[in-house]
This record gives structure tokens, C-alpha cells and sequence, in this order.
RNA sequence: GGGCUCGUAGUUCAGUGGUUAGAACGCCACGUUUACAACGUGGAGGUCGACGGUUCGAUCCCGUUCGGGCCCACCA
């Protein structure tokens, strides 16, 4: 026993962690009693900071935690390997643009490039002590996961959930792309609002206040409110519309605000939502001047060429030139940007595939229902969410790097040609229908678009329960017990997650979701590369250790934002410091000690082991709910102000002076120790796996016979060691040693200095047998009085 | 504007309808004690964001309000 070296986390966390992986210790056996996890895949996108340590190790404590209480754990891991962010990081990284060097060769580098990133996080999540089985790793562009989107997608088509049209889409005219409406932020602009005149047909001037002149062009119709005073006379009217040649008619909607500039607004296709909520519902035309690549097109005239921003300031001096610029004020307001380059976006029409799915919203409301949440109100944020839909799920991508639509379509008369499921994964750019269309032609064209990532992520559970469609796949892993997430993506993956699994297999994909916050930098701001506050979790392990690191995870409440301090980590390194400490001293007096129960317990021991049962009770009370910090806390407390302040000190008496004490004392204390030393290891591996790991190594391998602390049972609550009586002798003891303390402390005398301690009968009669361990531990003479300590 | 959430010691956070509101870090004093100076013992430090209400009693429950955060909507 090699107790005299002081703890190496560095050396030790690697030993362990090849020692988990050599001996397969996590790797998934099918069995009764099952618990499986639906992990999160992370997205590949080249950074990792202490925020990712943060939250997938609050999934890791559950899954050592269930996996000690005999569970056979299913705990995947995955990676989401395709989609925007993914090309953003290749680009980044190979300094090239996709649209320059082609789809092909683009892909390559993709999934080069993905493969080695994965490597990297791998040996990250290794480091951190992940306890989930790798072989069970998968990925989103995997031929699995390709086989299974698309199957996902060919189902929902048969179903008739599908379907493909011409919509308008965010565009994003800097990056040249579709994007997703995730991709989105707020930017504060500062602009102008401009009154700018119409004219009805029977001349009458009105005036419209717009930011955006540039899309006069694009005006579509006017609208007022219906009960709009001022304004309603121009229901159903024509108006002209300025440095154009055509009218367009005024048409009533309660969405305009009769309070907000002149009450009458013009609608473009599109300047915003709202005009394409009003686009649908009259049916308007469509006139669409800005191109992909933010330029006015023919329809605006001789405004063709110029770019957003000169095309407004042209507008606007014509407008002044002709007078019919009433008024301009300054204002700021928000505008979506596209996060990635801060550009206002733009909405283009583009033929999409949707799912349809506004039609079920009290389904996925009652599905909400079904699932337990922890923390239970972030169930509303799914609940606001659902309520608040209005446009159905659009899937399709213009992008290169994703899964490909198993779709073709018939060059002669349109027909949409699916893949035949055997046939899965295909790559229509590639592949070609294997039948003639019904029109009898064989000539057809690709479709070029790739999914949404969120349409393959969202099958995560399915994939992992290996969904073969229609309802064919492992039921003993689907539904899964645990989806463990953070808040910020309820809305995206867990509702997308619970879409699919419904329209697929009727059922929700879980019985319980997890929800946790993020950790942020040190003043509880989002860790970002452009602000510079990243901190990798590499760097905190190698200076302090991933025990440590965890130790700072599990202390936080679930569901919480936690900030990253470093402090907090070398708190956690003091526990482990003082848990190696600890257990030096107690395996050190357990040299010799034959592992049997002495006749009789010793009050204290009976005292610790009543306090050690109530913590064991609470830590399973806790980890059940998923509140792992509450069962940390309970824990750490009864071990650093219980276990070693008080209980340690209070036998070492019985140890070193054994013939005083006699045999039975000190192994009464031997094997109390023994039993509260393991319980407490035991209690910590799920959130300090190595260094409980090392010291189990030490000496409880052969006595539990069990190759790791880590599928060993958790402490279980004990009926048998309630013992009141010893436990309020305990107490009263505790309560007089730290009365003798803070004397000796006033006084300012060493801890050893001897006293003379006086007791009342009915405490000293309270305290029984554990007055011995009292006496020595404060080096006191009893006498019997009144309460008084003296020096001698 | 809507939903949720947070506001407690210098800092980061626990916590409960009921004596005197806790922990860690930091600060101060003392102590070398055979697990631990990578430490121990003790101490100082709070109007529980503000205002009302319910109650015998509110940091906790209810209402209003102020301030921070997240999500959504708006952004003519």
C-alpha cells in the first residue's frame, strides 16, 4: 500500500481511465433491469469550452449513480456532424468557401475534417471520466443515421406529413444561404423612419411610414384596420404606388395598428413576418427585387443593380426630388441578423419541403404532459412554444454538407420519385431510380437540397433503439428512461425529438427530461471565441484535475446557469486532498484489522453510523430527482464536519492506545471505519470517479470483490443502524468538544492543552460510554458540577 | 409585449411558514496536533431587491414594483 506518495491526479486519472476502457467496465449488457440515456450529440463546430465539460458531466454523475444501483446503463455517445456550423468550421479551418471549390470535394473535407475534430472531443470527454459506452458511438452523418433520416423522411411522405412548396425562406444575403430561423439574433440598427406619400386613384394623398424605401418596389398592398377612423374610407381603394407604374389595393386586417405611424402600412413581399402572414392570407402577388445575392432585380425597375443599401438611398432622393417625402426621424430599432456575420437577413421564395405539423399542437401539448420534467417548470418553455407555432416544419436545406432527400423528380411530368427503402442510404446526385416514372420516363433530376440537421437529431432515440420504420425496432431501449439536456434547445431538439417520435411510433421518446443550465465565464457570460473567454475544460484538468472540474459541475442546482470560477475548482481539489487524507489515515489503522464484527459498537461508532444512514437516505432521495449537488452536499458535510473534524478525532484514543482502551474498542472503530470509509467513496465516485476509484483500489477491491469502485453497489438506507439513543449521545459529545474548542481557542491554547472540564450528571449520563473518546479527544479531567472548563 | 427564471454575507451560491438565516472562497485571530500547513480551531460579516397584503408569525405564500438572465413575439 503505497499511502506515504501524495495523490497524482494527472497519473491516476490516466490509469483509470485505461483501466475502465481495457476492462470494458461500462460497456452495455441488455438485462432486467435497464436504464438508457438519450445523450446529446454534441455539434462539431471546433470549440469546446468548460460549458460543455459543465453539462454533460451532469448527465455522467446520473449514469454512474444509476449503474452502482444495478442498472445496466445504455449511455451512447454521439457527435451532430453536419449542418451550417459544421461547414462553418471547415471553412474557417481550411480557409476556403464551399460554393468556391464545389460539392464534391467540399463533403471530403467535411467529413475529413469532422473525423479528426471528433479524435479531439473524444479525448476530451475521455479525459473528463464520460462513463458511456463507446462503442455504442454514433453519428448524425453516419450511414446509419443517413439511412434512418431518410427513412424517417420517406414514412412521414407515405403518411402524407410531407409535402413541398414554394414558401419564402430566411436568406442570408452575406453568407449567399438559406438559414434557419436557430440562426438568428437581434442586432440594434440605428435608422430612419420615413413618410413617404401614396396616392389613391382618386387622388388622394396618404402617407405610409416605412424604414425600408428600398422595397417600395415590392409593395404588394396596403393595409389598414378595419376600425381605424381616420383611415377606413380607404378600404378596397387603389393606390399608386411612388416611382412605380402600378397600383395596389388597400385591404382591411387587424393587424395593422391604427396607433403606429399613420396607421396605414405597406406590404411588401417581404420586408418582415407579418408581410408574409399577409401574403398567404390574401393571396397577394409576389414581387420579389432582392436576389440572392442582395441585389434589386428587374422588377425593381431601373433601380436593377443596386445593392440593398443603395437602392435605399436612391429611393430616397428621388422620393425628395418629387416631394414625396413628407418626413424623416431618426429611430433605433432590432432587426434579425444572421449570428454568423451579423448581416440583416432577407426572405426569398425557394421550393421547400415541410412537415406538416400545426394541425397537432394538443398532441405534443399532451405529450409534454406525459414526460416528467426536472426542474418541472421548464416544461413551460415547451408549452409556450408549442402555442406560440405558425408555420410548419421546414426540412429542406440549400447547403452541401448533409443528408441528401431521397428524391428524385421526373423531368417529364414532375413526379416526385422516392427511394425504395432496401435501397437506403442513397445519394441522389449520385444514385438514380431504380424503376421508370409512371409517365414511362426515365429521364430525372436530383434533388440538391440536404436536411435540416434538427430532422436527423431529432431521431436520436430511434437510432439508438436501431428503427428499422413503421414501428420495428428495440423496445427495450425505446422508450428511453432519461433525456438529458440544456435549457436553450427545448424548443428545438426536445420538441423536434418528441415530433418525430410521435409520428413515428405514436409514443413520447422518454419518460424523464433533465434540464440543465449553462456554465458561463467567470461575470455569467456566455463563453464565445470573439469575446476571448473561453476556458477549455484541458486546461483546468491538467492544472487541477477532472475530479476537480466535476466536483465544480456538481455543484450547482439543477437546471441553474452556473459561472465559471476557478475557485470553486480548487475547493474541489481540497476535497480530494483531504478525502486522500482521510482514507490514508483510516487505511492505515486498518492494517491487521480481520473485517469482523466486534460484539459490541462503541456509542460514537453506533453515532456515526446513525449519521452516515441519514445521509445515505438523503443522497438516493436526491440522485432519484436528479439532484445530484443536493446529494454532493449532504454528502461533503457529513464527511468533512461529521466524518473527519469530529469522528476520526474522536478514536484516535481507542486506536493508538489500544491497551488502554482495550481490543474491542479499537475494533469496534476499525470496522466503523472500515464501513463508513466505503460508504463514503462510494457516495462520491458518481461525481469524483478517480480518486474514489484509486483509493477503492487500495483496499476494498478483494474485501467487495468487484474490479471497480464503479459497479459497485451504492450505499443502501439501513433500518437496522437507526440507534437514537447513540446518536443523541453522539450529539451531546460533539456539541461539548466544540464547547472545549472554542475555549481552548479564546484562550488561545494549543488543542492538546490540558483542562479541567466539569459535566452535570444528566449530561455526562447522556453522553454514556462516549465520554472516554470526549476526555481524550479534549485532553480533559471530569469532574462533576455545573458546565465550566478550566485551564489546568 | 408574452412565458419562464433569478435577486440572500465582500464574492459564488444553499435554504426554510416558526428560537439566533447557512456553506464555500475571501478577511481577522490563534494553534506545528503521530491523516492532512496542500492543515486545524475559532471569530467578524446579512434590513434575505423595494412596497403592500394574508398570518399569532413572512426571506419563504399572494399582489404590485424595480433590476438581471433565457426563450418567444414585435421590429410598417
Amino acid at each position: 500500500m503505497n499511502l506515504l506518495k501524495r495523490y497524482n491526479p494527472q497519473e491516476a486519472e490516466k490509469k483509470w481511465s485505461e483501466y475502465w476502457e481495457k476492462e470494458k467496465l461500462f460497456s452495455f449488457k441488455p438485462g432486467s433491469k435497464m436504464y438508457t440515456i438519450d445523450t446529446p450529440p454534441p455539434t462539431i463546430s471546433g470549440t469546446i469550452h468548460i460549458g460543455h465539460a459543465f453539462s454533460y458531466t451532469q448527465t455522467e454523475f446520473i449514469a454512474r449513480y444509476k449503474r452502482m444501483k444495478g442498472f445496466s446503463v445504455f449511455y451512447p455517445f454521439g457527435f451532430d456532424d453536419n449542418g451550417l456550423p459544421t461547414e462553418k468550421f471547415v471553412e474557417n479551418k481550411r480557409k476556403i468557401k464551399a460554393k468556391e471549390i464545389g460539392r464534391e470535394k467540399f463533403i471530403k473535407l467535411c467529413l475529413e475534417e469532422t473525423k479528426k475534430a471528433e479524435e479531439e472531443y473524444k479525448k476530451i470527454w475521455k479525459s473528463l471520466g464520460i462513463s458511456c459506452d463507446w462503442s455504442l458511438l454514433y453519428s448524425t452523418i453516419s450511414e446509419k443515421a443517413r439511412t434512418m433520416s431518410q427513412l424517417s423522411f420517406i414514412e412521414l411522405y407515405e403518411k402524407g406529413r410531407e409535402y413541398r412548396k414554394q414558401a419564402p425562406t430566411i436568406w442570408c444575403p452575406e453568407c449567399h444561404t438559406a438559414i434557419s430561423q436557430v440562426e438568428l439574433e437581434d442586432k440594434e440598427f440605428n435608422s430612419t423612419f420615413n413618410d413617404v406619400l401614396f396616392e389613391t386613384e382618386d387622388r388622394e394623398k396618404i402617407v405610409i411610414s416605412t424604414t425600408r424605401p428600398e422595397l417600395i418596389p415590392a409593395c404588394v398592398a396596403i393595409m389598414v384596420h378595419p376600425e381605424d377612423k381616420k383611415n377606413k374610407h380607404l378600404i378596397g381603394k387603389k393606390v399608386k404606388v411612388p416611382l412605380m407604374d402600378y397600383s395596389v389595393e388597400v385591404i382591411a386586417d387587424s393587424r395593422a395598428d391604427p396607433e403606429k405611424g399613420s396607421g396605414i402600412v405597406m406590404t411588401c413581399t417581404f420586408g418582415d413576418q407579418a408581410d408574409m402572414e399577409w401574403w398567404k392570407a390574401y393571396n397577394l402577388d409576389l414581387r420579389i427585387i432582392i436576389d440572392k445575392e442582395g441585389k434589386l432585380n428587374e422588377k425593381a425597375g431601373k433601380f436593377k443593380g443596386l445593392s440593398i443599401l443603395e437602392a435605399r438611398k436612391k429611393i430616397l432622393e428621388e422620393l425628395k426630388e418629387k416631394n414625396l417625402l413628407k418626413e424623416q426621424r431618426p429611430i433605433k430599432h432590432n432587426v434579425n441578423v444572421h449570428e454568423r456575420c451579423g448581416t440583416p437577413i432577407e426572405f426569398l421564395v425557394t421550393k421547400q419541403w415541410f412537415i406538416k405539423y400545426l394541425d397537432l399542437k394538443e398532441d405534443f401539448l399532451k405529450a409534454g404532459e406525459e414526460l416528467n420534467w426536472f426542474p418541472s417548470f421548464m416544461k413551460h418553455r415547451f408549452d409556450n412554444w408549442i402555442k406560440g407555432l405558425q408555420w410548419d416544419w421546414c426540412i429542406s436545406r440549400q447547403r452541401f454538407y448533409g443528408i441528401p432527400f431521397p428524391v428524385w423528380y421526373c423531368k417529364k411530368c414532375g413526379e416526385i420519385i422516392l427511394a425504395q427503402k432496401k435501397d437506403l442510404p442513397v445519394d441522389p446526385l449520385k444514385d438514380s431510380p431504380k424503376k421508370k416514372c409512371k409517365c414511362g420516363s426515365s429521364d430525372f433530376v436530383a434533388e440538391k437540397d440536404v436536411l435540416d440537421t434538427w430532422a436527423t437529431s431529432s431521431l436520436t432515440p430511434l437510432i439508438n433503439a436501431n428503427w428499422k420504420g413503421s414501428s420495428n425496432f428495440d423496445k427495450k431501449i425505446f422508450p428511453m428512461n432519461l433525456r438529458p439536456q440544456a435549457h436553450d434547445i427545448i424548443t428545438f431538439w426536445a420538441f423536434n425529438t418528441v415530433v418525430k417520435s410521435l409520428l413515428h411510433t405514436k409514443k413520447v421518446p422518454w419518460k424523464d427530461i433533465m434540464i440543465s443550465g449553462w456554465g458561463l465565464d467567470s461575470k455569467g457570460k456566455k463563453m464565445s471565441k470573439s469575446k476571448g473567454n473561453i476556458v477549455t475544460p484541458q486546461e483546468i484538468i491538467e492544472k487541477y484535475s477532472a475530479d476537480a472540474l466535476r466536483y465544480w459541475a456538481s455543484s450547482i442546482n439543477l437546471g441553474n446557469d452556473a459561472p465559471f470560477q476557478e475557485k470553486d475548482v480548487q475547493t474541489g481539489q481540497r476535497l480530494i486532498t483531504k478525502l486522500w487524507n482521510a482514507s490514508k489515515f483510516s487505511l492505515m489503522n486498518l492494517e491487521g484489522f480481520d473485517g469482523k464484527k466486534p460484539k459490541e459498537l462503541e456509542v460514537m461508532d453506533k453515532w456515526i453510523l446513525h449519521k452516515f444512514n441519514e445521509v445515505t437516505e438523503k443522497m438516493n432521495s436526491h440522485y432519484d430527482v436528479y439532484e445530484y449537488g443536493k446529494a454532493k452536499t449532504a454528502l461533503e458535510s457529513f464527511f468533512w464536519n461529521d466524518f473527519t473534524d469530529n469522528y476520526l478525532e474522536a478514536i484516535k484514543d481507542r486506536i493508538y492506545n489500544e491497551e488502554k482502551r482495550g481490543k474491542n474498542s479499537k475494533a469496534s472503530a476499525q470496522y466503523t471505519l472500515e464501513k463508513i470509509l466505503l460508504g463514503t467513496l462510494k457516495g462520491f465516485a458518481p461525481i469524483m470517479p478517480f480518486i474514489s476509484e484509486e483509493i477503492f483500489q487500495l483496499y476494498f477491491t478483494k474485501k467487495e470483490k468487484k474490479k471497480s469502485i464503479h459497479i459497485s453497489s451504492f450505499p443502501e438506507f439501513d433500518k437496522k443502524l437507526v440507534n437514537k439513543n447513540s446518536f443523541d449521545s453522539g450529539e451531546k459529545a460533539v456539541e461539548i468538544i466544540s464547547k472545549v474548542r472554542k475555549f481552548k481557542a479564546e484562550k488561545q491554547l494549543s488543542m492538546k492543552a490540558e483542562i479541567e472540564l466539569t459535566l452535570e450528571k444528566e449530561t455526562q449520563q447522556k453522553i454514556g460510554k462516549a465520554l472516554d473518546d470526549l476526555k481524550a479527544v479534549c485532553n480533559a479531567k471530569i469532574t462533576t458540577g455545573e458546565f465550566k472548563i478550566k485551564t489546568i
